[in-house]
DNA sequence: ACAATATATAAAAATATTATTATATAGTAA
DNA sequence: TTACTATATAATAATATTTTTATATATTGT
């Protein structure tokens, strides 16, 4: 049961929604994630190793970047619906919506930013 | 999205899964939930209001009775899927499988405690 | 090697959640 | 009315989470 809370948890916080949102979108970056969603750099790492802990998101890193993405393929069954419900949830909300809008304009701060190797 | 985080928190806590499962095999009154989950009463009723201020309970009064049940009806379909994952997750849970089994001989107080009307 | 940059981690402060203890409410029954 | 019982609520204490500030790590470019 603990491994369900940690998932539940680690969904149950708005910047994080704001992240699964955007990661249902494409893989990101983190300085993508920044420039979207205004917060802290220290912020994002901590909301980042919060999904990642849970088993949600997987990591690829790139030079410098960390490129983070749902993690679809490891994730339990449940995890899956518990990701996708959330998702869900958040269809019509206008913050999320904006964020993605927000993402489409994101500069890259290298232009290599996010580029498959 | 406060409604969702909201939803999302009431599921992220041990005691309130323990009371989701108990609720997904029947209704259950608040002396039966005490029985099973071995906690203080004024415990049980927090985590109940929790999950009953998410909008996932119902309440039906009978007497001095409280009955909660889920309440499908009324849950966003979102919602629904959110508790539906929550207790896949709980699949195969040793301390969720004893409290179902505990409840199948929970003793309830008063005869007529958690009899419909 | 040195400086610059993207991200991570640690410590501290701020805030929220949970559990406990004590008390209140609202039905029921004598 | 009085006493009893099931549950709810309030106040407090204990604990966990979130945010901020400061610093560390690791990769790249010079």
């Amino acid at each position: 049961m603990n491994k369900l809370t940690r998932i539940l948890k680690a969904l149950s916080d708005e910047t994080r929604l704001r992240i699964l949102n955007m990661l249902f979108e494409r893989e990101c970056c983190v300085c993508e994630l920044l420039q979207v969603l205004e917060i802290s750099q220290p912020r994002a790492s901590h909301h980042l190793s919060i999904l990642y802990a849970a088993g949600l998101l997987k990591l690829r890193r790139q030079g410098l970047f960390s490129n983070y993405s749902i993690d679809w393929e490891t994730m339990d069954d449940y995890a899956a619906d518990l990701v996708k419900a959330a998702h869900k949830g958040l269809a019509g909300n206008l913050l999320a919506q904006d964020d993605l809008k927000k993402l489409a304009k994101a500069e890259r701060i290298s232009p290599q930013c996010g580029q498959p190797v």
